[in-house]
RNA sequence: GCGAGAGUGGCGGAAUUGGUAGACGCGCUGGUCUUAGGAACCAGUAUCUAUGAUGUGUGGGUUCGAGUCCCUCCUCUCGCACCA
């Protein structure tokens, strides 16, 4: 009896996943160093915050993830593969506070407990590279690059709006407003002017949209988002003088060719003029109601719906600079203070909104620029005319088309000192200060006499105080704790005041990829040596909602520790997948509608592997994946399958001079092999579609079956059937790492799969012997031939024509024209 | 409204450059073996008025030939959303 026949009929998970799990870890296979002998490959999938479980979404992720590892590994790539904790935030405080613990003991726990999962899951991480951002270890070194930042001018305080909920006495992001309200208390939120610190990004945003360009192995799709999020308009910048003042009313225009039908001016409700404006007019008091009003309404507003167009004249003009003509300066709810200067020069008859607001306030309508072809009434126009034709009632600039216009007018601003060429960014700079406990402290003090002055970097880290009344319920932001504020100036000595406000947790996020690479330095944020050979991340792999803030935030960060001079290159991620969610009976999984499947219950039922191969088969990464439970059960029958054979498989008696390795049974099998091998390799490097791969294999295995069948008249040999199982393990060990490693034991192969080389095909036994050629009669197919692959296109249409198919179909008629494609066709057209 | 993407069997999904539509898997049907099968194996499985015809959201076009290219419309998803 061989040891074989002693194993159990059905493959026993549990027990051989454990055992692989054990040994990876305890040998450290996947523990890498920088090797300049052999080519780097980073490939690193976006951690998660430690909620408490992994969900699918995570399994989904982390399964691409650790294929691209292995995959590369068995490529002879030094493969960089880490794993982290995004950990600071607010879920933490909630728990905190429901649960009466501190928001760090939640973190560590949940990070432990899934960390345990994630290692059920066999995933292939340097564990030795682990970082929390939450670890004073790690914030120590993003408080050292944000003082650093900070002297660079790329950091800055400044007074801002923010959400206000006097109950919680918090700050609340807006996702947290519901209908003007705080989502925990119901209190109705103010608006409240606070310091708030920024990251100055819009430094950058010439560059990040420019470098969007050079971002090849990114879809598409996220890039136009950036791009739209960037949102860079060219235009003119313009002055036009308030009638009896001395100041100006600034405005930006895309469209400097319509400047000559500008009837009104509209002004936001914030604009700074609005009290040089009103202040002492008659009109002062209806245009602050007004103001009111709508900022009121702002705050309510529900973002589905355009609010209906309002305004009121201010009682004063200002002067059209091009021809001196005097316009009413109205404030409009629908200008923005925040984009462009706050002030729109309105040209009823070429913008919609203006069109608008010009109707219903019988402001007068005056086209200037006509379509071509087309005449323009004011008077029955029932909707702005947006696109570019030849200028009328524009003065000397009659005549020209519009493009021309805009330069020529542009240059006439130039000329006579009252506007210029402008470009403008949708993007603004990044507001990071939080009033929350959980986060890392800004590193920042205010002295009286000194003004603000950033914490010397010697006495980094800012720890963040630990000491917490939990049983108060309170995770009180640092801006209650009178022993963490009060201080010294570094600069005067004399009593100070810390900063209070924690970063945002994007901040931690922009950064720990780079970290990852030397988690362990001790004296310095980013190690040179270190992040010059492992920088950029190659392949970089998560959710799309990611695509513009994360991803975004980080690119920015390189930039900027780029020029600090911690890093030499210009982007962090040179290839992005976006992998799209996992979803049940249709909607994406959630407490809330009761779809969700927990990792645990499926590991525990099928294994790691199977959870892997199902996540993997079921649909390609990018797109989303139904999750199916007789999917599941279906990749657990594969796997099963090929334990079966591989158990059953008896490689010492079988092999006889009858089964003769050249038998047409190994021809066939040793081409799918080849075949199965390419297909493989082209499906994993060219888009990451494991799901065609994994089919691939499926059917190399049928075939394996196909051609083991005693029953069967032409059975493979030994040795081919051992090549085609042995293809098939490491094939398939990138997907399911623990099934082939003991199949691989089994089946007594030398080493481990992961000592392998990835294997590779040889085109002439890929090429299939015999082609079949399908028969068309105007274009239909009528019949189809088995040819010699190499037949030449004379011969095709002898066998063609010869068909007795097509000869019906021809039917004596007159034949028009043949059409011959190689290897693929012929099509008779009578 | 603007921008991007997608519509293929009962289901998830396959189909280099226009050239066998539906690979692979799920499900279903029938069979074999079984005390049993919700195990395993074998066969079948786009639809229909079925020697043939029709089929890739709709309607048209280009072509010997269209899931693939062009135009029209419809639906869905995602992103942005009064951006001057």
């Amino acid at each position: 009896m061989t040891e074989r026949e002693q194993l159990p009929g059905k493959y026993d998970f549990k027990a051989v996943e454990a055992r692989w799990q054990h040994t990876w870890e305890r040998e450290e296979v996947d523990r890498v160093t920088e090797d300049d002998s052999r080519e780097k490959y980073y490939v690193l999938e976006m951690f998660p915050y430690p909620s408490g479980r992994i969900h699918m979404g995570h399994v989904r992720n982390y399964s691409i993830g650790d294929v691209v590892a292995r995959y590369m590994r068995l490529r002879g790539f030094n493969v960089l593969h880490p794993m982290g904790w995004d950990a600071f935030g607010l879920p933490a405080e909630n728990a905190a506070q429901k649960n009466n613990t501190h928001p760090a003991r939640w973190t560590y726990d949940n990070i432990d407990y899934m960390r345990s999962q994630l290692k059920q899951l066999g995933l292939s991480y340097d564990w030795s590279r682990e970082l929390a951002t939450c670890d004073d270890t790690y914030y120590r070194w993003e408080q050292k690059l944000f003082i650093e930042m900070y002297r660079e001018g790329l950091v800055y305080q400044r007074k801002t709006t923010v959400n206000w909920c006097e109950t919680c006495q918090t700050v609340l992001a807006n996702e947290q407003v519901i209908d003007g309200a705080c989502w925990r208390c119901d209190e109705q939120v103010t608006p409240r002017n606070m310091n708030g610190w920024f990251f100055r990004i819009t430094r950058y945003a010439e560059e990040l949209l420019a470098d969007l360009k050079s971002l090849e192995g990114w879809p598409e799709k996220v890039a136009t988002m950036q791009s739209n999020w960037i949102g860079k308009s060219t235009g003119l910048s313009c002055d036009f003088k308030i009638e009896n003042s001395e100041e100006s009313i600034s405005i930006f225009t895309t469209r400097p060719d319509t400047i000559y039908g500008v009837t009104f001016m509209s002004v936001a409700a914030e604009h700074p003029l609005i009290d040089e404006l009103i202040n002492g007019t008659e009109t002062e008091q209806a245009v602050r109601a007004f103001i009111k009003t709508i900022s009121e309404e702002r705050l309510r507003q529900n973002i589905e719906e355009e609010q209906e167009k309002k305004g009121i004249f201010t009682g004063r003009y200002c002067i059209n600079p091009f021809n001196a003509q005097r316009i009413p300066v109205y404030v409009a709810n629908f200008v923005l203070a925040e984009y462009g200067t706050g002030a729109v020069m309105a040209v009823p008859a070429h913008d919609q909104r203006d069109f608008e607001f010009a109707r219903k306030y019988l402001l007068p309508v005056l086209p200037v620029v006509l379509p071509e072809g087309m005449t323009l009434d004011p008077e029955t126009m029932e909707e702005a005319s947006t696109v570019y034709g030849t200028l009328v009632n524009s003065g000397q600039f009659d005549s020209m088309d519009s493009a021309e216009a805009q330069a020529a007018i542009i240059a006439h601003a130039e000329q006579h000192g009252f506007g210029s060429a402008h470009i403008t960014y949708r993007l603004r700079d990044w507001g990071i200060s939080r009033q929350r406990y959980w986060g890392a402290p800004i590193p920042m003090i205010h002295c009286r006499s000194c003004g603000v002055v950033p914490v010397p970097l010697d006495e980094l880290p800012v720890k963040l105080p630990e000491d917490l009344n939990t049983r108060a319920g309170e995770c009180a932001p640092l801006g209650k704790r009178a022993e963490f504020i009060r201080t010294t100036c570094p600069s005067c000595g004399e009593e100070a005041a810390r900063e209070t406000d924690t970063m945002d947790t994007f901040v931690e996020s922009s950064w720990y990829f780079a970290r990852f690479t030397c988690p362990d330095a001790t004296d310095t944020p980013l190690n040179k040596e270190q992040s010059h050979y492992w920088l950029p991340v190659d392949q970089y792999i998560g959710g799309v909602e990611h695509a513009i803030l994360h991803l975004l935030y980080s690119r920015f960060f390189v930039k900027a520790l780029r020029d600090l001079g911690y890093l030499d290159i210009d982007e962090p991620f040179a290839n992005l997948l976006t992998q799209g969610m996992v979803i049940k009976d249709g909607a994406k999984m959630s407490k809330s509608k009761g779809n969700v499947v927990d990792p645990d219950d499926l590991i525990r039922k099928y294994g790691a592997d199977t959870v892997r191969l199902f996540s993997l088969f079921a649909a390609p990464p990018e797109r989303d994946l139904e999750w199916n439970a007789q999917g599941v059960e279906g990749a657990n029958r594969f796997l099963n399958k090929v334990y079966r054979l591989i158990v059953g498989f008896n490689g010492d008696t079988s092999s006889t001079a009858e089964n003769g390795y050249d038998s047409e049974a190994d021809r066939v099998l040793e081409r799918k092999v080849h075949q199965t091998i390419k297909k493989v390799t082209h499906d994993i490097d060219s888009n990451f579609h494991f799901n065609t791969a994994i089919s691939a294999v499926m059917e190399l295995f049928n075939t394996i079956v196909s051609v083991s069948d005693p029953e069967k008249n032409s059975m493979a040999g030994t040795d081919t059937l051992n090549h085609a199982i042995r293809t098939i393990l490491i094939l398939l060990f990138p997907m399911v790492p623990h099934f082939c490693s003991e199949m691989w034991t089994i089946m007594n192969f030398t080493g481990r799969p992961e000592e392998q080389t990835w294997p590779s095909y040889n085109e002439e036994i890929a090429r299939e012997e015999l082609l079949t050629i399908v028969l068309q009669v105007n274009g239909k197919v009528r019949s189809r031939i088995q040819v010699e692959a190499d037949s030449d296109e004379q011969t095709l249409e002898t066998c063609a024509l010869e068909d007795e198919n097509v000869l019906r179909f021809i039917n004596g008629k007159a034949v028009k024209k043949i059409i011959v494609i190689k290897k693929k066709l012929v099509n008779i057209v009578v």
